[in-house]
DNA sequence: AGCTTTTTCCAAAACGTTTTGGAAATGGGG
DNA sequence: CCCCATTTCCAAAACGTTTTGGAAAAAGCT
């Protein structure tokens, strides 16, 4: 059925390596034999096996990826799209995206190790970055490849691609501040993680920017376990506040518990309560009314991420691949003035 | 850093043969030649070259998965919870998961055909089964070895895990039915897909079992594309019924819909209508009042897809792997007699 | 024509394993 | 002490490519 580069060559009348070096557009063989190898190749459908390929290569031509089901990842379209991009970059540059789902941490670890010292990938795309993360440090002490869709706490250069969670907070609690909101509440993730970290970040600055004093008692950390019941839970502490806030921030993902909460305490979003949350997800559009939201430029952050890390492979400095992208504020229906 | 093969045979003095022999533990090498190799060999960290055992043995060891957005089917954990039985077990056998992400059903396809023309793989899983579905046809006509999660139709013999949906549905409306309710509803998956076929199997043979009259205003469909919105807006219009139902079966990732619907009608789920969802999902659980759900045994499929797939790709017969899986129902709060 | 350069091709090696088909050494039985 | 069976090892081939290092043929130049 599968024809070989052999069996291709003898058809031809050719040896293996003219044959290899037709397909292979080397300047050394003849134009009209050229295109006579890539016609019968072609008329065969032969495709050289990867696998051989990979051995006289030296490469692996695949890179690794590593998820947990502790990031409920498929809750949107979000993880999706981003795998998707990555995916489709991947194949574009005739790579393998091979994918490890671990139970927990440990197991995350033995995951990538079983990829990086089983010699089974080229490189690691890496997600959901902690502040001081393991990974990230195990990699570097390998000199192994990767890219981080993320930032975490290190000293040593490294690449990533990562939202700017910074500005975006600062952008909406500068927006609810113009708007006459004076106590702005944070719903922010899970400490340990970097990217409420800059959330935070994000919204100390903004507050001082507005001269706005920071109230300890207005920020709250929801659970990746139970990302819904706990927003929930600290939605409803929030308002046991003697002086309750009148917006909060927070990420989107967590936008079900807060709603809830909400209703439970007959809060109209939008009219009793401002609400503006990070990522454009379904239940932000289709809510009602429709949530203000920090978008981020997101679009093609899996594509950009395989580029980034085909480069390092390719022996680039990773130092030099740090990209922070841009967060827009999408005003829908949930940012009014205080009533 | 990493060693080799015929370097650790060096270091031993022994052939590269007798090496190999010992790691695989053939019966003609010394036991304590044997223990000796191993023992050096985990000292410095051997591992055999993945890629040059799977040229040699001609097998990539490796499966493929190709999954779409519009898997967005998956809301919950489920699909992950899926995705990291079917990893671990691959992990277990020594082979690698390799995953595509397909935007439409060409790119799918396309997608497919190069895993398994390109010789990139030794096995396929598929999910998301449609009634007639190009995939299957085109494994079969190329004789690849495949196992699906879910069920086509399709008369030549294949293997498959799915969940009994038939029968699933049947206990729901043979359980409402014993409460009093006469007029019970179906908001169903979209048509072309195999899933929704076997739900509104059970659901018309249930109510013909009870005696009940099919009546087909009471059944609505949805869309993959907008869950939520075709969800609500069915549910809404299933009530401008002159008799509207009392009860409702569906799939629970579009229990939010249904929610949100009844919530504009100011029905109460389980007091004004009862509910009964395919699926415990975690927005089952977290509802107040928590939903009854149909719970499939889901437990270990992912591991059982795979254990069938390392068998049909050694050669066995995969029509003799045809699992169809128990699904149980659980009361909880929104499955009470009609008012 | 004689020499050099360019064009076009190929044999052999290499990638790192596993498998094949012995061969040498050991042991047991008479 | 000899023969046969068993134990223990190994050299060479094979998997299907790409790369290395030429070699032969053609073309260009003086």
């Amino acid at each position: 059925m599968t024809i070989n580069l052999k069996e291709l060559a003898k058809l031809l009348k050719l040896s293996p390596t003219t044959v290899s070096r037709a397909l292979g557009d080397y300047p050394d063989v003849n134009a009209v034999t050229r295109a006579r190898v890539k016609q019968t190749a072609r008329l065969h459908g032969y495709q050289p096996n990867p696998v051989a390929r990979r051995l006289q290569k030296g490469k692996t031509e695949t890179i690794g990826i590593v998820i947990t089901p502790e990031q409920n990842y498929f809750s949107d379209t979000f993880f999706i799209d981003l795998l998707a991009g990555i995916s489709n970059q991947i194949t574009r540059a005739g790579y393998e995206l091979i994918l490890g789902v671990a139970s927990d941490e440990e197991h995350e670890m033995q995951s990538i190790r079983r990829m990086v010292e089983g010699k089974r990938v080229d490189g690691m795309i890496l997600t959901l970055i902690r502040e001081q993360d393991p990974r990230v440090s195990y990699l570097l002490d390998h000199e192994f490849p990767f890219v981080l869709y993320g930032r975490t706490r290190e000293s040593r250069p490294y690449a990533f691609v990562d939202m700017d969670g910074k500005k975006a907070f600062e952008k909406a609690c500068i927006y609810l501040s113009g708007l006459g909101h004076q106590r702005i509440a944070l719903l922010n993730g899970e400490p340990g993680f970097m990217f409420p970290v800059n959330c935070r970040e994000g919204y100390e600055s903004g507050l001082s920017i507005c001269g706005l004093e920071l109230d300890p008692n207005l920020i709250r950390y929801w659970k990746h376990k139970d990302l819904s019941s706990s927003s929930y839970h600290w939605t409803l502490e929030l308002f046991q506040n003697e002086d309750p806030p009148t917006a909060i921030v927070f990420q989107t993902e967590v936008a079900n518990g807060i709603l809830n909460g909400l209703q439970e305490l007959n809060l109209v979003p939008g009219r009793d309560v401002a609400l503006i949350g990070y990522d454009d997800l379904e239940i932000a559009r289709i809510h009602r009314p429709p949530l203000s939201v920090l978008r981020p430029f997101a679009r093609d952050a899996g594509k950009r991420v395989v580029e980034i890390l085909l480069e390092v492979i390719g022996g680039a400095d990773p130092g030099t691949f740090q990209e922070i992208r841009d967060v827009e504020l999408v005003i829908r229906e949930t940012s009014l003035p205080p009533s």
